[in-house]
RNA sequence: GCCCCCUUAGCUCAGUCGGCAGAGCGUCUCCAUGGUAAGGAGAAGGUCUACGGUUCGAUUCCGUAAGGGGGCUCCA
């Protein structure tokens, strides 16, 4: 690389503004300014004063300063991505003609179009688009941008149904009736805008037209502007996001910046890839998923039941700590009790089928809160018991449509850390302030620190949400109270609440990034009046209570698949189905370390001595692909000194350590519960 | 549920343009007794997911089902 700097126009820090004259181009401005919109880090884009995003090639109709965008800054990749869309779309009309275009955006990390072909495209057809948008992007096509009305946009689409729908869609004063209100959800308002309607023509070096397409912009100035891309898949998915729609093929790509930051994203999903629960779930032996049960059914093995009783042990404990009452409730119940609750019919077609006995339908339960309501209810209350608060790891089960289940993130049958907490509607914030501390507590011991909240209300054009305007207005202000109080940053889910209340969950950022929605809080003020919940007040009066529902860990299953993928199978000590084993290095130590292992196994420390026929180097390999946090290698200098040497799950290694002292630093670590892979900096 | 793809040994995967099925790891046995990530030799292990169809013959081609993967929709 050479020294040079690029100009200060394009260096997103300086963010200069520079004047554009009225009749002139942005592009025309940066050029005069000295910037090199070519270079490497030059402006694909500028930023007007309003904010709007403008291509470089567009011209001003008034002076206004803008500030350049550079490709690798969030908006400058997004530009990036939708045109690289673009671009795939030209490929895959030129090569596939007849193909209907849909949308296409940018998303997280890349973008996507979708497309109606004459057949679904195949891993091969990705590798041909590909290579045709390897040939346009060398061709330097400009995207030139055209105004154009309605109708003409109506004329020259005329083979585009679903463009032409969304023109319909868009709203506008065209439009008989006048609807101001677009009725175009974020995605297909960033393709068609809500004003005027735009084309894209990309022409090529001679200025002749190649391709058009309709679009709100903007693009980058030249296809050659595309450093780096990928066709990563192609999968269905239907018009418009419903599935009453025809269902499209899209094709999902990626596109960068530069080949490095391409070559990183890529790493960095083969990294993603090898914790992935499911992959490791065998290779460590932790639980499987046996057909003969059915899909979404896990069975746990030995290791893995132990990764369970640790989390829930531990749950446990910090559930007494904070006065909750431990309950129990069957799997199963007449159906009259899902109706009171108002699951059923609601969710009659996710709960799995009745079984008719004795003139019963029974159901298995896909929730435990109608059960804990019985209990409540099973005796008056006192105001004095409030909040009152039931616990249960209650196992339910969930029709999940086949296409859903995916490892232990989405499952049949699953445990949740269930919780109601039963109090005065006075209690309530408190209660859930103290909830959300509780959560975000335990969440950290179990090694997850990284979170933000999700507030989920209703949509008030939906009928899918019960109860009185006012009460909604209560239980979200509270929930939202709560949240604000956290100092968490908080993120809006408009629509999301479930169809009794609103609610907040934790969502948790993983060693890599990833979020998880781990924890909710939900408000319930529908349940205790369905099951004519109450309690006495002080002064004589029948109140009736709200109900607040949460949970922990959402379910133990998505829980353990959460934390295999987020420690990469290397959970921390006292999570670890084998904390340490101890290995020989001749048949001669094998019973010094039984000894050693007895001694440990007495502290409750689980522990193997793997006294097999193999090397010791062999024995090593296999307890480090075990991802064992400690193993204990006695030789012949060790034993007779009584000692035992140390190597740590990160391959540091410490001799000569006496035997009674190892057994203390291990049971101490362990105890500690500390989050990390033990080393010798711990021991020190 | 919808679309596409996949299913071969316990695991990861080759392979058969339709003619008796292969490797590595793991397991078992024997040899080797080795100081911090794979010592050597041998053996066992498969109705090629299941059921239909085409064919002289199907693990291979076709259909259906089950399970899995990638998405869409859904997620109390």
């Amino acid at each position: 690389m050479s020294s040079a700097v690029s100009p200060p126009a394009v260096v997103p820090e300086s963010r200069p503004k520079l004047t554009v004259a009225a009749g002139t181009t942005p592009r025309a401005a940066l050029e005069a300014a000295g910037a090199d919109i070519n270079g490497p880090s030059g402006a694909v884009v500028v930023r007007d004063s309003t904010g709007t995003l403008r291509d470089l090639d567009v011209t001003f109709e008034v002076s206004d300063e803008i500030e350049p965008v550079a490709i690798d800054s969030p908006d400058g990749l997004a530009v990036l991505r939708h045109s690289t869309a673009h671009v795939m779309a030209q490929a895959v009309q030129s090569l596939f003609p007849g193909t209907l275009l849909g949308i296409g955006p940018p998303v997280e990390n890349g973008f996507y179009y979708d497309f109606l072909p004459a057949r679904p495209f195949t891993p091969e057809d990705l590798a041909v688009i590909e290579k045709k948008m390897t040939e346009i992007i060398k061709a330097s096509q400009r995207f030139s941008r055209r105004s154009i009305a309605d109708d003409d946009a109506r004329i020259e689409l005329a083979a585009e149904k679903f463009k032409l729908e969304l023109i319909g869609l868009k709203g506008g004063a065209t439009e008989a009736g006048n609807h101001t209100a677009s009725e175009l959800d974020a995605e297909e308002a960033s393709q068609v805008g809500g004003g005027a309607l735009t084309m894209y023509d990309n022409l090529n070096r001679d200025g002749e037209l190649v391709w058009t397409d309709l679009c709100r912009g903007p693009h980058l100035p030249t296809t050659r502007r595309i450093p780096a891309f990928k066709l990563m898949r192609s999968a269905a998915a239907y018009w418009r996001g419903d599935q009453k729609n025809e269902q499209l093929q899209r094709i999902y790509g990626t596109a960068w910046a530069s080949k490095d930051a391409l070559k990183g994203y890529l790493t960095q999903l083969e990294e993603a890839a090898k914790r992935d629960h499911r992959k490791l779930a065998a290779e460590l032996d932790l639980f499987s998923f046996p057909d003969e049960l059915g899909s979404g059914l896990a069975v746990f093995h030995p290791k893995g039941g132990v990764l369970r009783r640790e989390l829930e042990d531990y749950a446990r404990l910090r559930h007494i700590d904070e006065g909750f009452e431990f309950v129990n409730t069957p799997h199963i119940s007449k159906d009259g009790l899902f109706h009171t609750s108002g699951h059923l019919p609601y969710y009659a077609d996710t709960m799995f089928p009745p079984m008719e006995l004795e003139g019963a339908n029974y159901q298995l339960k896909a929730m435990s809160c109608p059960m804990h309501n019985l209990i409540y209810r099973s005796r008056g209350r006192s105001y004095r018991e409030l909040p009152l608060r039931l616990f249960e790891f209650g196992t339910v089960y969930r029709y999940e449509m086949s296409g859903v289940v995916h490892g232990l993130t989405r499952v049949r049958g699953l445990t949740q850390d269930d919780s109601h907490s039963y109090c005065t509607p006075e209690q309530a914030p408190a209660e859930i302030t103290k909830l959300l501390d509780f959560i975000l507590g335990l969440l950290r011991d179990y090694g997850l620190d990284d979170f933000y909240l999700e507030l989920s209300t209703r949509d008030e054009s939906s009928d899918k949400f019960i109860g009185s305007d006012a009460e909604w207005v209560t239980a979200t202000a509270v929930l939202s109270d709560a949240a604000a109080a956290s100092g968490l940053e908080l993120v809006p889910d408009p629509g999301g609440a479930a169809f009794y209340g609103p609610k907040i969950s934790v969502q948790a950022r993983d060693a890599i990034g990833r979020t998880w929605q781990l924890a909710t809080i939900q408000y319930d003020f529908n349940q205790p009046a369905r099951f004519e919940l109450e309690y006495q007040a002080a002064d004589g009066s029948r109140q009736q209570p709200v109900m607040i529902h949460s949970a922990k860990f959402g379910s133990i299953e998505r829980f353990i698949g959460v934390l295999t993928e987020h420690y990469a199978g290397a959970f921390p000590a006292w999570l670890a189905p084998v904390q340490v084993i101890a290995i020989p290095v001749s048949d001669a130590q094998n019973d010094y370390l039984f000894d050693l292992a007895a001694e440990l196994k007495k502290r409750r420390i689980r522990v193997e001595v793997d006294a097999g026929s193999e090397r010791m180097q062999k024995k090593i390999r296999t307890a480090q692909q075990a991802k064992v946090p400690f193993m204990l290698i006695a030789g012949g200098q060790d034993a007779e000194a009584g000692a035992v040497s140390f190597r740590y799950r990160d391959g540091e290694q410490r001799n000569g350590v006496p035997a009674a002292q190892a057994a203390d630093e291990i049971a101490g670590f362990i105890a500690a519960r500390k989050n990390h892979s033990p080393s010798t900096a711990d021991f020190e």
